[in-house]
DNA sequence: TCAATTTACTAAATCGGTTTAGTGGATTAA
DNA sequence: TTAATCCACTAAACCGATTTAGTAAATTGA
């Protein structure tokens, strides 16, 4: 196992001293000779050298390491997000260091204080909303962070998140336009969640826009830890039930066509059912599902070009910036009849 | 922004050199009187020190970091590994760089030299097979190295996989008890590839078990690039044709039911279907297909396991685990009348 | 009692780079 | 002609830890 060539290697076999070949490695060839930076350059592949990432971060104080806080790696949109991140930074040699909290808000303080202890140039996080003074501490100290996904109280600086409202929008008018008047709202509570509020008022939008007044009875609560606050089939009894559902989150949409599968009600027949969030290979569905199809890998991609912006500039001004989702029809809507 | 704490400052405060307090934190007590360890406790909690992980890493050649190549984060099977990686990772303070490859030679090489440069303490790799002088290069330069997913030419020294052959004798194995003779084996060419070898001998095992001649013509290829050799269809249309079909990957089950459904090719009532990997929702699918079910987050793992032992140890000898799969019967099966 | 150990620490070197402050010699300006 | 400036480098300090060699005091052994 031979010894890592360094930078004073480099230097003897160059005839010259450290300084001047860690001058040539950054390109400050202010005032370096020609023959020198040659022999720089030959020595450097000659020897087949590469610079110690370790020690140029330590002198720096940069590491050239992103921090990614996020629910759970595994998950559809949350992989594809990582990816769009990832790819966007390797172009700039920047390494992305993954925490998954599992919506635990003590898991994602440890995660926070991680990645600032091991001095990472910035983090894009899915914050949970119930770390905002660390995330502001942090922020304070001079990392740059980019929120995603989950927008709380509109107080995050930079962040990119799918333009909920309008993707809310245009799905429940597709509703309408199918003949639909209730449209059942399924969600997770949103008083603490701008993204989630965002939803709602997409829809209210369009009801307001065709005329269509909003009945609070139609709007149920889920809830990631005890499901369904009623069960569906209570929903689909009511007096004047909905005839279209439309589920805010993936989790929500599972959950339901298992209870709707249980109870043999069909879908589009019984009522129609249009979800938020895409479901892989949905093609081989019985009823495959309509849904509104986020772009993960694009907001990624965003997130990690605004957050290097961040790293190198000082200071920019709060950006939001919204990719809007589309609607992908398939065949679980149904005209009403 | 105010300055991050060093050990000096600690030092001072407790009124100890730094190499007293440094002794401290690396647990080095025997010469240390109660009273400088209590002083120094006091010092770094009153400042709320946290070392340098960069610091350390420089002096101590050791990044606590591991690096892991995949083909790419987004899939099913990969996220779940690198969860379970992460996981066990985290619970020794070691954090993962991700390195996708999208089944790229090329940049798997410069994937792994990337994870060398930067130290990394260890590498877990799902290997294309192509790069083995580079493995070996690193291995022999003392990086700890395990493989999973894919063995190739069972010279890999720490691995960890299914138990491929057992859970496709399993599966072969189900679908001739219930009638069928004929089976379709879907695969990737394998003559390079141990882990899809592997599944042909569990195919081969069974029926030879059962007295069921071996068929080429039963043997049908499937390439990434470029799909399926000869289409589906027309090994359904040849004399004396399979009643089954035995996909080998989630890709070629995919493309398959595409094909299948195409053609009004009704499953299990024309074909019965069993598929390698598990499908997400697949509960919902109008045919939920029978598959066989790995684990990808044990896989993880073990993998993670095995190298920090590799890693904490001079050279273990080689180690091979096979964790098992099972087989998650649905409803793509039929008897065969 | 005095040398040999043991105890409880510290000074200084080190890891592998970057950066600041110089240093001579050549060139230009006055 | 002499001071000022520019050019092409280098020596040494520094980043924040770990570690080795060493030191003074206390304890032990013969």
């Amino acid at each position: 196992m031979q010894k890592k060539i360094k930078l004073i290697d480099v230097a003897e076999r160059a005839g010259v001293s450290k300084s001047t070949v860690s001058q040539y490695l950054n390109g400050r060839f202010d005032y370096m000779s020609e023959k020198t930076k040659e022999r720089v350059s030959l020595a450097i592949s000659e020897l087949d050298y590469v610079p110690n990432p370790i020690a140029r971060s330590l002198k720096m104080n940069k590491t050239k390491t992103i921090g990614v806080v996020v629910r759970d790696i595994t998950g559809f949109y949350t992989s594809r997000t990582i990816r769009g991140i990832d790819d966007f930074c390797k172009t700039s040699d920047y390494n992305l260091l993954i925490y998954n909290t599992d919506v635990d808000a003590a898991v994602e303080s440890r995660s926070l204080e991680a990645l600032y202890q091991l001095r990472v140039d910035g983090i894009i996080i899915a914050s949970s909303g119930k770390n905002t003074d660390l995330i502001n501490k942090y922020i304070d100290k001079g990392v740059p962070i980019v929120h995603f996904q989950l927008e709380h109280d509109g107080e995050e600086k930079h962040i990119i998140v799918s333009d909920y409202r309008k993707a809310a929008f245009e799905a429940t008018e597709y509703l309408i336009q199918l003949g639909h008047r209730r449209i059942g709202f399924l969600t997770q509570n949103f008083k603490d969640v701008k993204s989630r509020k965002e939803r709602y008022l997409g829809y209210t939008d369009a009801l307001t826009q065709y005329n269509i007044p909003i009945d609070e009875q139609l709007i149920h609560y889920w809830h990631r830890k005890s499901g369904f606050e009623h069960s569906p089939k209570s929903m689909l009894e009511m007096a004047n039930p909905p005839t279209a559902l439309f589920t805010q989150h993936l989790a929500i949409t599972t959950e339901l066509l298992t209870m709707l599968n249980e109870e043999n009600i069909l879908i589009p027949d019984d009522v129609s059912l249009l979800g938020f969030d895409d479901i892989p290979m949905v093609e081989f569905f019985k009823v495959p599902i309509t849904v509104i199809t986020q772009d993960p890998y694009k907001i990624g991609e965003e997130a990690a070009k605004l957050l290097l912006t961040n790293i190198g500039d000082e200071e920019t001004p709060s950006q939001k910036i919204m990719i809007p989702c589309t609607l992908s029809k398939r065949l679980s809507c149904k005209k009403k009849v």
